[in-house]
DNA sequence: AAATTCTTGTCAATTGATTGACACAACCCT
DNA sequence: AGGGTTGTGTCAATCAATTGACAAGAATTT
């Protein structure tokens, strides 16, 4: 399928672009230059250009690019062309909070089912869905044809609950669990590890240099360096 | 304060590391060298050696690492062995999960406050703090030496209030919202998009190799690659 | 239609991160 | 106490990512 391995510091900045193309297609902007991306965006134009072409030459010589256009095509880069089928797993205060967030399913990711090991919450509805008990998880997964399982549970059961799901084929874990998920290689995990993103907050304020107090001036940016 | 700029690829390792030699503390374990630790966690040892390395010789030749020295050593490179005070900006589905989160407070950080601009849910209570207007934030920050403040509101309204705390001394700002937010230099901004999150995973998923199809071993491994 | 400007795609240079190699210090066993 | 072993700290080499530079194509102006 692919030539040659896209690095992940690539895709990383992909949703980003997406985002920044979004807003000018609302402003109803149509063309703009790496140049001009790189101003609103602080990064340089090289690395805009950099990053486009690897994967097609989207703009063109004494034009730029056409926001639509480029909006379309990473959106399939991403293959959020398409919809994607979730479920929930731990239907705690995390679990019901992504179910509640619309802006998931108005980008594609559908909530399918919840799940929870609990059995006096099973039955209950969260936003219209009905939480079932684990024990119908594979067979849901295999009837409803889901993609992705979102991992809100705890630590300790974490690791179990992945192995089952890697055993009814899921693709992909959205791991909200504070361990690394030993799943086989063609399963594909994205972690999002909330206290550690809160321990570099933590490194980073202590670290704050007298030279940065010092002149203090607007960096116009808020992502991490 | 400090002599060379840390790379935040190193610091953002670090929360790992202190998981994992926690993880040996619980066990028991007193020492541990680069070369364990490597095997379990899935990383080279010379990795290992040289991230630890940028803060001080932790370790001792033919010995290795004492596992309770070096935990209580990255704990104060974090700086997370002292208390962080917090508060909740946006009392939605998302910042109540985070209140109820209890793992935050046992690793220090501790929530102080909760605000939104929704009057009839001022006066609420949640885990046993109160939900106050937004008008009270500034004073409250500033009476209550406040950190951190958690931005869990749309982003139609996070560039504002980001000005707002920026104005009151905010040190750092863990941004939920879906921006970039344009704060000083001087004020930490972690992000946490995770529809950005969920992007990334969507390409993974749609460009899974046939040749990782093909010889199915396991990684062993679940984070970023 | 020609001249000028704009702006990409791409190559080269630089900068940064990771891995490998090894000298030497500390440990452990006899 | 001495010799073998272990394993760090660190330097050098490799690998990856970012930035800079520019030729050439397309648009726009005159």
């Amino acid at each position: 399928m692919e030539e040659k391995e896209i690095s992940q510091a690539v895709i990383g900045r992909l949703p980003r672009y997406l985002r920044y193309l979004g807003e000018l297609k609302d402003e109803g902007i149509e063309r703009v230059s790496s140049q001009e991306l790189s101003d609103i965006m602080q990064a340089t134009a090289s690395q805009i250009r950099q990053d486009l072409n690897t994967f097609g030459g989207f703009g063109q010589q004494g034009y730029g690019y056409n926001v639509g256009y480029l909006y379309d095509e990473i959106r399939k880069i991403l293959g959020i062309d398409k919809e994607h089928r979730l479920i929930i797993v731990g239907a705690g205060h995390l679990g019901q909070a992504l179910v509640n967030y619309t802006n998931f399913e108005r980008r594609g990711f559908i909530f399918r089912g919840i799940f929870d090991c609990n059995p006096e919450i099973c039955g209950e509805q969260i936003r219209g869905i009905t939480v079932r008990p684990m024990e119908e998880m594979a067979g849901f997964i295999r009837e409803n044809d889901i993609d992705i399982a979102v991992l809100t549970i705890p630590k300790t059961s974490a690791v179990e609950v992945a192995k089952k799901l890697s055993d009814c084929g899921i693709k992909g874990i959205w791991n909200f669990a504070h361990v690394d998920l030993p799943v086989p290689a063609y399963i594909q995990v994205e972690n999002v590890h909330l206290s550690d993103s809160l321990m570099k907050l933590s490194y980073n304020l202590s670290s704050v240099r007298e030279e940065s107090e010092a002149d203090r001036k607007v960096d116009g940016n808020g992502q991490n360096r």
